[in-house]
DNA sequence: GCGTCCAGGTCTACC
DNA sequence: GGTAGACCTGGACGC
């Protein structure tokens, strides 16, 4: 079954699959063959839909879902919205191109159609997957993630696993996501969060709309056991907003390269830097460090 | 093959 | 408010 989405011209398929890590971590998978984004997702009803994404053309992208059963115009309409929402089509880029076409080291932006990060169809999924990405390299984060969806998640028969909701994680032992899942001390940072969320004291699903000032979003986000200053301002971007850098070591290598000819500078230096670009400074300092990465369709 | 060291963010205790 | 040490794992390195 086939599902159409209208596009903006502003829209780059593979610039945002690609804009970074995400699209490597189950239940995402880049199928570079055929050209297409795949992954499960669960919606409301419990049921399960294998679907593969692609881009058609300029203004259409298009979705399939690989069902024996027919989805419900309601199932289809969710499955829209979560494709929607992984892409950010939901969301607004004009005044961040305006803004980037103030800048002549920036054109390269709106032509190119980079911006839209990539994010999963829950904001559980999201700051879960963020946890699992501090202090450790990324061949582990892949370990935890892989570990996650393959023994918390559900399995469809080859299409592959689900992320885990919070009542699953929430019902292990901190041993077992130690041992088992292997995120070592992170165990008891995962299960607090899955645990406040599942018994309702944690509502994440709502600071995609919320609209609160984002100095108090973030704190609210670092409120999350296991989240500091780098997760917080990362897990905000994938919220819409941009304001805060989210660095960590990788970006700041990137960052010493290109804007100080290898020279290592204090973060405060990396924060003046982007100062002048106001709401927008963590996105134009994601693309300035990930830049090299849109010279290719698949650069990883 | 084994032991040691280091990198990678965040938390807690302490000053 | 700033800082040191602990947390855990995998990889690099030396023996």
């Amino acid at each position: 079954m086939k599902l159409t989405l209208t596009v903006p011209p502003n829209f780059h398929f593979w610039r945002t699959v690609y804009s970074h890590g995400w699209c490597s971590l189950p239940p995402f998978e880049v199928r570079k063959d055929e050209a297409r984004l795949h992954r499960l997702f669960a919606l409301s009803s419990g049921t399960i839909v294998e679907a593969t994404i692609e881009q058609r053309s300029p203004s259409r992208v298009i979705v399939e879902a690989h069902q024996e059963k027919t989805l419900t115009a309601e199932q289809k309409r969710e499955l829209l919205r979560h494709v929607k929402t992984c892409v950010r089509l939901d969301e607004d880029y004009d005044e961040f191109y305006h803004e980037a076409k103030k800048y002549k080291q920036y054109r390269w932006i709106p032509k190119s159609g980079a911006g839209r990060l990539l994010r999963a169809p829950t904001v559980f999924e999201d700051v879960v997957k963020m946890i699992c990405t501090t202090n450790c390299s990324w061949a582990l984060t892949e370990v935890m993630v892989e570990n996650l969806c393959k023994k918390l998640g559900f399995k469809i028969h080859d299409a592959g696993y689900t992320f885990p909701n919070s009542e699953a994680i929430a019902g292990c032992t901190e041993k077992f996501l130690r041992k088992e899942i292997r995120v070592g001390y992170r165990a008891p940072y995962l299960l607090e969060l899955s645990r406040r969320i599942s018994k309702g004291e944690l509502k994440i699903e709502l600071w995609r709309t919320s609209t609160i000032p984002t100095g108090e979003l973030f704190e609210e986000v670092r409120s999350v056991k296991g989240v500091g200053p780098y997760a917080a301002g990362n897990i905000l971007k994938l919220l819409g907003r941009y304001d805060y850098l989210g660095i960590d070591s990788w970006c700041r290598k990137q960052f010493f390269e290109i804007h100080k000819n290898g020279r290592k500078t204090s973060d405060r230096v990396i924060e003046k830097f982007y100062e002048p670009f106001g709401k927008w400074r963590g996105l134009f300092f994601w693309l300035d460090v990930t830049k090299h990465w849109y010279e290719k369709k698949f650069p990883f």
